[in-house]
DNA sequence: CTGAAAGCGCTTACAG
DNA sequence: CTGAAAGCGCTTACAG
């Protein structure tokens, strides 16, 4: 099979122990280095990282968790995490849960198997709550979805800023009839759900919301409804799968926007800027979320009894044509 | 720290290697087994996959190295082969190399020391060079990208029949100029860009074309140097960011589709059926690709020495209105 | 069916 | 600086 440590140290003439230091830190005379590195050429060698990991007790890896890799959010915020962990020597474990708790469960255990150096995870509402009950062996750092209250580090996003700045923006354009599509799987649905009815209070107007599955057809189901309440003359969508569905439905149904509908989300994905009129959202420092998460995951390591961090990050609204200024009268053709 | 097998056998009151076997496979009296499960669920045991591994002499992983997490296709891909993997008890290691050749050889690297048993790659052009030179120690599944010629299992979409399907198209609906742009790091840029020349020259065009970084921002600037050459009746563009890039070049310089430039391309991603016109591409059977790979992957395992396979599929054009039939006279704004 | 023992491939005190 | 020895947490022939 493969060659092992012992078959470098006997091509080497020297004891496995001083090849594990001429591959690792140790020190070892630069002739007996020579010796190792030559040997290891030969042999074609390559360290067994389950034997080093058991004997170590470091799995040298982060743990990551998140809900949706075909989201480009999370895909944004994934490359952050590996830069920085990258950088750091560490290896990322990436699993993804498509939503289900359940998936997000066996994922939780297969980290401890794996004895994670520590997890950075993006929770549905259902795990969230579970987490405080069986919190994992490793720290936690938690990002886009809040947890239990002040029981793990976290980075979030502003939500309910966010959402106001949404609702401030199209009512400041004209808009009234405001509707809203949010996903229910997420705390950060419910926080943007949140900002989004405080808002509408504040302007003295009747919201007119409803929470589904953050997926493309469901925000077409669900425009269908809020629409049956009367139609909309503007709607708000809470991520961009939610936008993606609700811009479709638009579509099908031979609505112009912004003149029968305007509509605002979340996420600056490039096709909102491509589609005509391009879609108003709010853009996320992805980037920097990952950064933050890794950073707050080595603070932790380093002091583990810390007091807990949430770190709050705000979103850019990108102002475009899907929310131009309401036209009182008809549009003329 | 955690608890391991010794803890949970003193906890019931049984050997380590009669815990080891009420957890796997091995026969166990039922007696046994339920003090066994109880002693698990006291000592909140979680087996070390580590130790697991390293005895066993199996890692349970398949490792996936995609040239970009970003890129919907591949996201795609991943889904089939994670979902594959799940229903067959294995593990996903997924990396991702940006298609940088360096990033590749590490991850290659660290595939070996992980021991993974079985390895599914989508290789750069410099990379599926060099595999042939230092094969893997273990079986391969080349995707998405060739390799070197009978070295590996493989599963490929008909590069070659897919660009000669667009430039026909193209042709038919009155195109003569059809310029190209293809990513330079990959086997199937080459591929589509050899079908594009070929086909062109069976209809007796002369091609037009560059290779380019598979990135938006170079396909704008290939677009601008291929504008340069003679403005183009139409474009090729040989993925989805080439694609978005020449579309955003394309609105930046205020040119209309298709009446001043046709546009197509590969990957049926969502954005293409949002914009207007709709954007004409070819779209790839991405779970189709992900099953297969993991298929013959499986059947690589079971008999080592079977001849190497070439699994080809085929794409499907979807035709919209950015190849619409070409207006000979300007057309009326 | 069950247990004692060996050993997977490393790293790391312990001596020298 | 170097080597012999122990041991990380499991699984698996080997006996019984």
């Amino acid at each position: 099979m493969t060659a092992s440590i012992k078959d470098v140290a006997r091509a080497a003439g020297v004891s496995p122990a001083t090849v594990s230091r001429a591959l690792g830190k140790g020190p070892v005379s630069e002739a007996l280095r020579a010796q190792v590195m030559e040997a290891v050429r030969v042999t074609g060698y390559r360290p067994n990282l389950a034997a080093r990991r058991l004997r170590s007790q470091e799995s040298g890896t982060i743990g990551l968790i998140l809900a949706d890799i075909g989201n480009p959010f999370f895909t944004g915020v994934a490359r952050a995490v590996e830069a920085a962990a990258y950088e750091a020597g560490l290896r990322v474990l990436l699993c993804n849960t498509d939503e289900d708790p359940e998936r997000e469960a066996s994922y939780l255990a297969l980290m401890q198997e794996e004895r994670v150096t520590g997890l950075i995870l993006a929770p549905t509402r259902a795990t969230a709550d579970r987490l405080a009950e069986a919190p994992p062996a490793m720290p936690v750092v938690l990002i886009d979805r809040p947890g239990p209250a002040g029981l793990f580090d976290s980075v979030l996003l502003d939500n309910a800023a966010a959402s106001a700045a949404l609702v401030d923006h199209l009512v400041a354009q004209g808009y009234r009839r405001i509707a809203g599509l949010f996903g229910q799987t997420s705390g950060t649905g419910v926080e943007r759900a949140e900002g989004y009815r405080a808002t509408m209070a504040r302007h003295g107007l009747a919201p007119s919301w409803r929470f589904v599955p953050p997926q493309a057809e469901a925000a077409e189901a669900g425009f269908a409804a809020l629409s049956r309440e009367g139609q909309p003359e503007a709607v708000l969508a809470s991520n961009s799968l939610l936008l993606m569905g609700t811009l479709q439905a638009v579509r099908a149904k031979g609505l112009r926007i912004p003149a029968d509908l305007a509509l605002a989300g979340f996420d600056n994905e490039p096709w909102t800027g491509l589609v005509e009129p391009g879609v108003t959202v709010i853009e996320q420092p992805l980037a920097e979320i990952g950064r933050q998460a890794m950073a707050l995951l080595f603070e932790r390591l380093r002091a583990p009894d810390a007091p807990v961090r949430k770190v709050m990050l705000s979103g850019r609204a990108i102002l475009r044509g899907s929310t131009a200024p309401r036209r009182v009268l008809a549009s003329m053709l």
